[in-house]
DNA sequence: TGGCTCAAAGTTATATGATAATATATTGAA
DNA sequence: TTCAATATATTATCATATAACTTTGAGCCA
């Protein structure tokens, strides 16, 4: 192989080259990581580099190792599929409908339990960013702003708002699965998988500190993107089916 | 300090003292990490060792290097709170009433949301691992097994069955905080936050494959803790105070 | 012939020391 | 006073050597 990897810092392009490696399944369970030696011929870099790499990626859940039986990928169910940089990995490399279901999902449980908290414990400053971000989407309507960053930034301001660290803690999730999100569905519709209109209840919700009422609104929003999610899926399924039989 | 830390892997031994040591504030922005050089002499390690520690650790957040800059601390919203390394150290030495209301308030979302997605996508398989997580419960209340296991062993159960890889992901962190939130609170009351009874309700609607009355049964079963645990910690804050004026 | 013990080999873990890159601070000049 | 160049401290990378630890297999004994 011998891809020698450049950038600003050896240690991390190497390990982002393994990471998405290992996601995308060139090395698996059934194809193993190569020894340490050969890794460092593959990459053309020396042991301490790819040892340091290799550790990362540890401490990420992809990999393990142990004296004498080598280095090997872990089980899927062990990866820290929240970890911005594995997550990143796979959306970038390995994109798939499942994927993004799964994660919007998630953000069907997740986002309206952060609009529900914030309307109670939110501050000016908090509801501030939520209304400039509503200010923006409504900019970006007229061509005077960014209509995917705006839209991530409301669902970020909302998570922050929340003031709780753990929701805090999934605004990056929540911006990389918007912004794939966007990106799949957008070809289809125009580029929002909700109106401003609908993103600005839950504002209003929360700055009039109603947080059933959020919690409701933001539920609407993601549940109404995930079917629309959902359809365009089984809809290029269907396409993907006839194509095949079409060519039989 | 030279804290000649030993155990069968030294690297790991290192990158959990510094870790646990990072979430306990003895570094922090304003008390720096200590440059390599000097970190090898505190642990009494190699500097490839200790590297590859510090690695560790900033692929979990907590870390950032650069040359001539030095070895920082990340600020704390950087910090992968969602790796059950960090929460696990955060939680072993520097628990916080407050942090346990943080992710009690996430499963509260959380896992209302699994258990919608169980009873419509759960296999026998999975169904019978929650059936089989109650009748253990249910053996706990006689003796016959322990509480705390049983308990965990049904929420996890019910994440695993939604079969989705995010929530599945989400296991270790949620036996994490039950088993810091009954430890937290079995002083008070039995071991139990919420009754097998409660518990049952949701087994039965995810079985039965009805997926709203699913999510609301867990969502009341967790409300049920959230609260029990604000109470507890409103009659300690009373107690701290007033033992605190008690002195004077 | 089967199981147990021990030894050897292969692989990661740790150590040492040296050189390169880089960002910051300092100093000097304009 | 400001800007640029240079010095310096710190991490990044490299090369090499030794240690520790499993796994595997061979040999021996029952």
């Amino acid at each position: 192989m011998n891809t020698r990897v450049r950038g600003q810092n050896l240690t991390y392009s190497i390990a982002n080259h393994i990471g998405i490696a290992i996601v995308t399944g060139v090395y698996s369970a059934g194809n193993p990581i190569p020894i340490e030696a050969e890794l460092c011929r593959e990459y053309d870099a020396s042991r301490p580099v790819l040892r340091e790499a290799v550790k990362m990626l540890t401490a990420k859940g992809l990999l393990g190792a142990r004296p004498r039986r080598g280095t090997w990928v872990q089980p899927e169910d062990k990866w820290n599929l929240l970890d911005p940089d594995v997550l990143g990995w796979l959306l970038e490399r390995k994109f798939s409908p499942t994927l993004l279901i799964e994660f919007t999902e998630m953000r069907l449980a997740v986002e309206p339990g952060a609009a529900t908290l914030a309307a109670s414990v939110a501050g000016p400053e908090e509801k501030a960013a939520i209304s400039h971000a509503i200010e923006r989407m409504q900019a970006a309507d007229r061509g005077d702003d960014d209509p995917l960053d705006s839209d991530i930034a409301f669902h970020v301001a909302v998570l922050r708002a929340s003031r709780n660290r753990f929701y805090a803690q999934l605004t990056g999730f929540t911006s990389t699965a918007l912004r794939f999100s966007i990106r799949m569905t957008n070809r289809y519709k125009g580029v929002r998988l909700a109106s401003v209109a609908d993103h600005k209840k839950v504002a209003d919700a929360i700055i009039a500190g109603k947080a059933s009422a959020a919690g409701e609104a933001m539920r609407r929003l993601i549940q109404e993107a995930l079917e629309l999610i959902r359809k365009r899926e089984a809809q290029s399924a269907t396409r993907r089916v006839s194509a095949v039989s079409g060519h039989r």
